[in-house]
DNA sequence: AAAAATACCAACCGCGGGATT
DNA sequence: GAATCCCGCGGTTGGTATTTT
């Protein structure tokens, strides 16, 4: 239990925004004496904030290698590949994206992302996307050029998108739910880390009737009432087989084509490139193979598949 | 030009997990 | 095993900037 006096001194200390003259104490300090006890070391470093404070204000602004500024059109394009396969684990997004923190990816999505899907729920009209050839989010502050592009991933329909289940992935992701032993990360990187997973995934037809999707199963999952013993897990609704034509034509039409476009069968080499290498989520690309040929990049596979 | 509304983002808060005592 | 400490995470708040009316 904390002390009446500790509490007192944490009401003294000093809050809100951060003045130059603290970020050069701490930046002195951190690098003279480097981190040792975030509680302790305010005091040591004449600062009236707490240790929370001080750690926050390291790792979010001052510390060595963060970037400032706008993302980048393949950052956006992870945060949303990664969102949609964890969830809100922002540190677990944040750590593939070098420099980024994930108060900064939080705040991204929320400002940018989440309040698009919100917005579009009230939209009946579902709208085509308008894709341009240049990144949008080279200058964060064209909300107009957002909205084209990272807000024209339209409405999942109802309920809202984040009502609805995970994706097959982040479904597998949540088999903690079902074992005490595994972490997410430890089932990411499992499922990430199967050599030939192109072995492991299987898409025999585009009917969702007759869809057969076999995936690497955890042990836990093995075991759980949730799953079949086999393993199949149920597709995610959201890119449910049924919204897809199978005379879909391409919607995009003047998209600058500068994207790494990996093959399908890249799921062959999950651990030898890195993750952003990769072409969307498992689902995706299974409904990609199917459906659309060699000319689509992961841009505009994400915006035919938001936007449908 | 001024007020109101909205957008953005830095910072705070509470909680939970792991380590230590 | 229980209590405590420390750290990190994700949700939320509040101040500031910008846009709209």
């Amino acid at each position: 239990m904390r002390s009446i006096s500790q509490k007192y001194q944490n009401f003294c200390l000093k809050r809100g925004t951060w003045s130059a003259d603290e970020d050069q104490m701490l930046r002195a300090y951190i690098k003279r004496y480097g981190i040792w006890n975030w509680n302790e070391m305010p005091k040591a470093a004449g600062l009236s904030r707490s240790g929370k404070s001080c750690r926050l204000r390291w790792m979010n602004y001052l510390r060595p290698g963060i970037k400032r500024g706008n993302l980048s059109k393949e950052e956006v394009q992870t945060i949303i590949k990664l969102h949609e396969m964890l969830g809100n684990r922002w540190s677990t997004i944040a750590a593939k994206l070098p420099g980024r923190t994930d108060n900064e990816i939080k705040n991204f999505w929320n400002t940018y992302l989440r309040n698009r899907f919100n917005n579009n729920i009230s939209n009946t009209a579902v709208q085509a996307p308008k894709l341009q050839g240049t990144s949008p989010v080279n200058d964060i502050n064209e909300n107009q050029h957002m909205e084209e592009n990272v807000g024209s991933l339209e409405s999942f329909g109802e309920p809202s998108f984040w009502d609805q289940p995970f994706s097959m992935e982040a479904q597998m992701c949540k088999v903690e739910d079902y074992g005490e032993t595994y972490t997410d990360e430890m089932w990411v990187q499992e499922l990430l880390s199967y050599p030939n997973a192109s072995h492991n995934f299987e898409c025999k037809q585009r009917n969702s009737s007759d869809i057969d999707v076999s995936l690497p199963t955890s042990p836990n999952i093995l075991n759980s009432d949730e799953y079949s013993s086999n393993g199949t897990l149920p597709m995610s609704p959201i890119i449910s087989t049924d919204n897809f034509s199978s005379s879909s034509s391409n919607p995009v039409n003047d998209f600058n084509e500068n994207q790494h476009m990996v093959e399908i069968g890249s799921l062959e080499s999950f651990g030898e490139l890195s993750l952003w290498d990769h072409p969307f989520s498992m689902e995706a690309q299974l409904c990609k193979v199917e459906d659309y040929g060699e000319t689509y990049t992961d841009q505009m596979w994400v915006q035919e598949l938001l936007y449908y």
